[in-house]
DNA sequence: TAGGTTATCTACCGTTTGGTAGATAGCGCT
DNA sequence: AGCGCTATCTACCAAACGGTAGATAACCTA
């Protein structure tokens, strides 16, 4: 049997996995703010010491919570398309992050608390934000650039509309995500 | 003169209105979490608990505070104007906000920060927040009434866009807030 | 099985912060 | 002038929280 873990010892890449599983569902729960250290540390069994010998602050953590989301969005959505930089591959990846936000609310709730807490340049998530817009929008106008004719402004219009959808059905559950969206596109997408 | 004011004491409105005033400035300078209660009081020359003699807890200053630019906000940009549901009018409404949010854009992160954080159903603005937003909603809804095939739809969709453009101007300032406004709405109120 | 590496723990610290209790003093009224 | 109301102050509290220091024990290797 397992020896009465009063201590259970990991290897350092499990344990760190553990930890950033652990930790994004507690803050997509409850979201940053209202989690502390030592909740963190509590919901995988073990002490506000042992974690930041893994993760050096909370701010560490955070920015690792956000990173290997991330990653995990990023693959997950567009990693098995061809990149073809028409109208309808567009729609298609927009689509699907629309599907996979819709799946996971509070996931998108903490997005939206931590870029409107990291607007201010002292935040620690300041800078991944900014780039993480930008590298968006640019993505997102390559795949407008050949058929559409103003692919910066359409671009921002798109994720402005994106966006501000999220944050008022975040606001107001009685507001139909799905529906409002492929209504918008439809007209975006008939240029 | 002033017989060295070590203590100024001033009647109940005046008082109120001054701390207001200087927490409004305050808070969109730094952020509401960035203001200690320490710090709204320094701001009008007293103590804390001097200040919590006028509000008793930080949270119903904040909520105060909100109110008061909401006031504000809606006499100065909506109050001159006939309330005619048409076309035109809702337009001439919505792009009076525009014009006044983006001439005091750190009282609109205030407000983005806020209402953010508000989205947890503990905070102390969530009610806050929910109303008025569905007031705004509904209002808007009328003055659409008239001539939109789907004023419900439409009145969401509009919305959604402002709020998500103001946020990513917020991100990001290199966004032409109004010119993306206009034509956005110049599409809009055509149908 | 001995020994070292290091993941984890116990105990503690210092600061910040929202809020309270009771004293004090400025203003209006008679 | 005197009195009461209340706006304001001084002093204090308690708890939360992020982080550190040094002890301890689990696993790996020889």
């Amino acid at each position: 049997m397992t020896p009465a873990p009063g201590r259970r010892r990991l290897p350092l890449a499990e344990r760190r996995e553990e930890i950033l599983q652990a930790a994004t569902e507690l803050i997509a729960a409850s979201g940053f703010k209202g989690v502390t250290l030592e909740a963190f540390a509590a919901a995988c069994g073990m002490t506000k010491a042992g974690l930041l010998h893994h993760f050096h602050s909370r701010e560490e953590l955070l920015i690792a919570v956000l990173e290997r989301r991330d990653t995990l969005d990023l693959t997950s959505v567009v990693g098995t398309l061809e990149p073809a930089p028409d109208a309808a591959t567009a729609r298609a990846v927009m689509s699907g992050f629309v599907r996979r936000n819709l799946a996971q609310r509070s996931l998108v709730q903490l997005y939206t608390v931590l870029s409107a807490e990291a607007l201010d340049p002292a935040h620690p998530a300041h800078a991944y934000f900014r780039t993480r817009l930008r590298e968006g929008r640019a993505m997102l106008e390559r795949y407008l650039l050949a058929w559409h004719p103003h692919p910066g402004a359409a671009a921002v219009d798109l994720l402005a509309f994106l966006d501000g959808l999220q944050l008022n059905w975040l606001r107001d559950d009685g507001i139909d995500f799905l529906a409002q969206w492929e209504a918008f596109a439809d007209r975006f997408f008939a240029a």
